[in-house]
DNA sequence: CGCTCCGTTGAAACGAATCAATGAAGGTGG
DNA sequence: CCACCTTCATTGATTCGTTTCAACGGAGCG
C-alpha cells in the first residue's frame, strides 16, 4: 500500500453546471465573485487512474464532487499503515469533513478514470453559511458516509465470518451498476479494506477463479480494473454459502 | 452478547433546559405548541445500567441529547451477531440518523446510570427545519460521529497490530477523564468491540492484570463498572510496547 | 443452599500470517 | 524487436495466534 501514485490530474473539457454542488451554490445566490467565469478554479478535472484528489494533512483548499468515477478514501493508520474507510460514487462529496477541518483526514485515490468537480473552499463555505439546503445536502452527505463507513466495517471486518464470505461481500459492493462487471482492485488495496494480507486475498480470489465464480477481464489495457463475476454464486457466498 | 438487558426508565426531576438541544430548540422560536411543559414529552429520564434508550428497526419517536454518562450505540449485524460501533458521551445527540430514516438503526444502552433528554421527533424536526444553527449542529455531531466511528473501527480492528495492543487502546478509549478510572466492560462488549471471543479478552486482561496494569475495582456494588489502570505503561502497551 | 450468570483457565484444532520462491505482465533502453 | 528490469500476483511450507470446546470457580440471588 505504499505503492507510490501518480499526481497526474488536468482540466476537463465539462461545463461546472454539470456538478450538483456548484449548481446549489449558485441557487443559492452565492455567486465566486463577479464576473465569474471558470478561471476562479471550478473545473471539471478528470484524473487518472491512482492519482490523487487531495492527500491527507494537506491543507483543504478545496472540496471535490465526484462527477463520474469512483474514488477510494484511505486513512493513515499511526502505525504506518493504511486501510480504505469507504469508496465513492458518482454524486458523491469528498470530505465533508473539511467543514471543520483546516486539513484533509483522508487522502482520496481515483480508481480508474475520475471526473470531479474541485469548488475552492471559500466559495463553498460562503455558500454553506447561506444555504439551508447546502446544509440539509451536506448533512445527508455526512449520513450516507457514516452509513457507508459503519457497513463497510462492521461486516467487512466481522471475524467471525470466514474470509471467503467477506471477500463475497466486498466483490459484490465493487459492482459496476447492475451488470457482471466488478471494480477490480489490487491484491493490497483488497486487504487494506479487509484486514488481511494480499497473499490471502490472492488465495481466496485464486478459490473463486477455480470455481469459475470471478475471472479477470481480459484483452484492452484499461479492462484489467475490473472482474466478472457470477453474481448469483457470490450473492450464496456473501450468506456463508 | 444476547445476554438480556432491562428495559427500565424511569423520569428524573431535571430542568429540560439543562439540554443543549432542547435551548437550542427553544431559541429557535420552535416551542412544542403552547402551553409548553413537560407533559409534551420532554424529559430527563434516568436509564439504568444495561437498559436500552432505543432498539434497533423501532419507529422513530425521539431524538435523545446524552446529559450524563455513556451509551454503547450497537449495531446489528445480518449474521446475528452484535458490534458496538461507537461510544456516546455527556453532550453527544444520539441517532442523528433518523432524520433520514424511520426507524432507528441501532440499539443503545446505558453503560452505567444515564441521564437523557428524550426529545418528540416531530419537534425536533420542526426545529430543524426553521433553524440555521440547529443543522449546524447537527452537521458537527453527524461528523464527529463518523470520526469516531472510523477511528473506532480502523484502529480497533486493525489485524496487523496485536490484541495486547488494541485492548491498550480500548481501555485508554474508555478512561474516564484524567484519573486512572476506565469505564468496565464486560468480556462480551470487548469482545464486540474489538473482534474478539470473549475467552481472549479474559486472557489478555488477566495478563494485564498479572502484569498490575488493570485492576478491577473492588468495593461497592457500582463501583464494578470501573477498573483501575495504569494509564503511562497501557499507554506503552497502546504503541505496540 | 443450590441455581444461574459470568469470568477464568486449559488443551487442541484451525486459519491466517509469514517467509520464500516462482511466474506473468508491462515498461525501458539498447 | 528483444533482453532486462520492475511490479504485482501466485503458490507452497511453516509458524504463530486466536478460536473452539470444555470444565471449573466465584458472585449474586431466589
Amino acid at each position: 500500500m505504499t505503492r507510490t501514485a501518480p499526481q497526474v490530474r488536468r482540466r476537463a473539457s465539462r461545463n461546472a453546471f454539470d456538478c450538483t454542488l456548484c449548481r446549489e451554490l449558485l441557487d443559492a445566490g452565492v455567486s465566486p465573485e463577479q464576473g465569474a467565469d471558470f478561471d476562479t478554479g471550478i473545473y471539471d478535472y478528470e484524473y487518472e487512474h491512482a492519482s490523487n484528489l487531495y492527500r491527507v494533512a494537506a491543507p483543504v483548499d478545496a472540496v471535490h464532487s465526484i462527477l463520474a468515477g469512483t474514488v477510494k478514501i484511505v486513512k493513515a493508520e499511526p502505525t504506518g499503515n493504511q486501510r480504505i474507510v469507504r469508496v465513492l460514487r458518482t454524486g458523491d462529496i469528498a470530505e465533508v469533513e473539511c467543514i471543520s477541518s483546516p486539513t484533509f483526514e483522508h487522502t482520496a485515490i481515483a480508481a480508474g478514470s475520475v471526473h470531479a468537480c474541485r469548488i475552492p473552499i471559500a466559495w463553498f463555505r460562503q455558500g454553506l453559511a447561506g444555504s439551508v439546503r447546502m446544509q440539509m445536502l451536506l448533512l445527508q452527505q455526512s449520513l450516507a458516509a457514516l452509513k457507508e463507513t459503519e457497513t463497510w466495517f462492521s461486516r467487512l471486518t466481522a471475524r467471525a465470518t470466514p474470509i471467503r464470505t467477506r471477500t463475497a461481500q466486498l466483490l459484490l459492493r465493487l459492482r459496476i451498476d447492475a451488470g457482471d462487471r466488478i471494480l477490480r482492485f489490487n491484491v493490497d488495496e483488497m486487504g487494506a479494506i479487509l484486514n488481511i494480507r494480499p497473499e490471502t486475498v490472492s488465495r481466496v480470489l485464486s478459490d473463486f477463479g477455480r470455481l469459475g465464480i470471478v475471472a479477470k477481464e481480459r484483452g484492452s489495457v484499461t479492462a484489467q480494473l475490473y472482474f466478472r463475476g457470477n453474481i448469483a454464486a457470490l450473492e450464496k457466498f456473501a450468506q456463508g454459502i
